[in-house]
DNA sequence: GGAATCCTTTTACATATGTTAAAAAAGACC
DNA sequence: GGTCTTTTTTAACATATGTAAAAGGATTCC
């Protein structure tokens, strides 16, 4: 389901549709300057996106060519393993998701992304992305920046996991998503720390 | 320590010490072909580096400054966990190793590198190779793509650690890298699975 | 070739987490 | 407001892995 949001110029529905990206400009800033050039590059390929609480923005089996910035709302990555709901990232407002093993390798992707909240994305069309990293290096090096700093991001996930008691994980993630709590059945956050939902109630019953 | 190859040209030691980059080439191609250019340029900022066996190639502490392409032998990337060695990979022939959180961040690493046999490396400059990227978009791509891969592979640990057994996770290491039993010994194995030298032991003598 | 060191296994016990089922609590929907 | 559904907790039991200590093997080094 994709809404478009409302086109300003009534007298000529064909041209661009206008989206706020101040704040993905600002996101990718935190990175790397960009030109205005680059960043009309960039927009004329973003499109806005409005998802429902509980619904998929990405279905399970097919291949990622968006990478979404969320700009309202929260969402997740999750999975079916065995038949059981596995929840592999969140994504707040402010930060960008995409199902990178998808991503990068071209495979349909066995995970699918979720709202969990009414939400707003900014969604990059990636085939497209790519062709502009030809013509405008300092695109190329923005994302290159930006997927650097995820897989450090990931690296020290596993350490992360392997090294600490679930007790710790969970007391970590509360304290660095302090709103994860309110905003997140706990369902998601258990198998999110690679646990079951009885093992963290027990957790949650020592406080 | 660090040993140069033999100069071949005994006239002038001046001249760039000759290296056969003809594997690290070799390795590239599999993600993107190379301007000769290209080439000359990354030769330019490589060194030859011959480690022995059990010796730090990269000692704890440093930021690391080089990626090493491993010619021959073997090393992992170890650190200390409440004073528990801990081994986080492994890197075989004909692969590229680094500590990403340090190399990518510029922060002093907590892990170090260290040989497990007799080993000889490629050593790739890496500030000299992030100037390159100015000049040649072809290897900030290459790398870009070489960094990407890892990228997903790390990703999908993270489903391997968190979902299966401690015994499955074994299983599939020696299935993967059958010579890592003959070539590594079991308690680095063990650490690297996540759990201890004993559970390793019982999980092997089940077989 | 013997002593010292390092690596691996075994044993016994402790603990964290999984599994299944049921009850309680919270939220969604007419 | 009350019913239905979903979410969370609790209980009882099973199992995998951790910890500590000791013993057996293998390797290194003089």
């Amino acid at each position: 389901m994709i809404i478009k949001e409302t086109n300003t110029n009534m007298m000529n529905p064909e041209v661009p549709i206008y989206h706020n990206l101040q704040p993905l400009f600002q996101f990718f800033e935190s990175f790397q300057n960009l030109s205005s050039s680059s960043k009309d590059r960039i927009a004329s390929i973003c499109t806005s996106v409005q998802i429902p609480k509980n619904k998929d923005l990405q279905a399970i089996g097919h291949t990622c060519r968006t990478i979404y910035f969320v700009k309202k709302g929260l969402c997740r990555i999750y999975y079916y393993k065995d038949g059981v709901d596995i929840t592999e990232a969140f994504a707040f407002e402010n930060s960008l998701i995409a199902r990178v093993e998808s991503l990068f390798t071209g495979r349909p992707s066995k995970k699918g992304i979720q709202t969990l909240e009414d939400s707003v994305f900014i969604g990059i069309a990636s085939p497209a992305l790519f062709d502009l990293y030809d013509q405008f290096p300092e695109i190329e090096r923005l994302f290159r920046k930006i997927f650097e700093a995820a897989y450090v991001e990931t690296v020290n996930r596993i350490e992360n996991i392997q090294f600490h008691t679930a007790e710790e994980r969970y007391n970590d993630l509360i304290k660095n998503s302090p709103d994860l709590l309110q905003r997140v059945p706990l369902k998601h956050i258990a198998s999110y720390l690679g646990i079951t939902q009885v093992s963290l109630s027990r957790i949650r019953a020592k406080y």
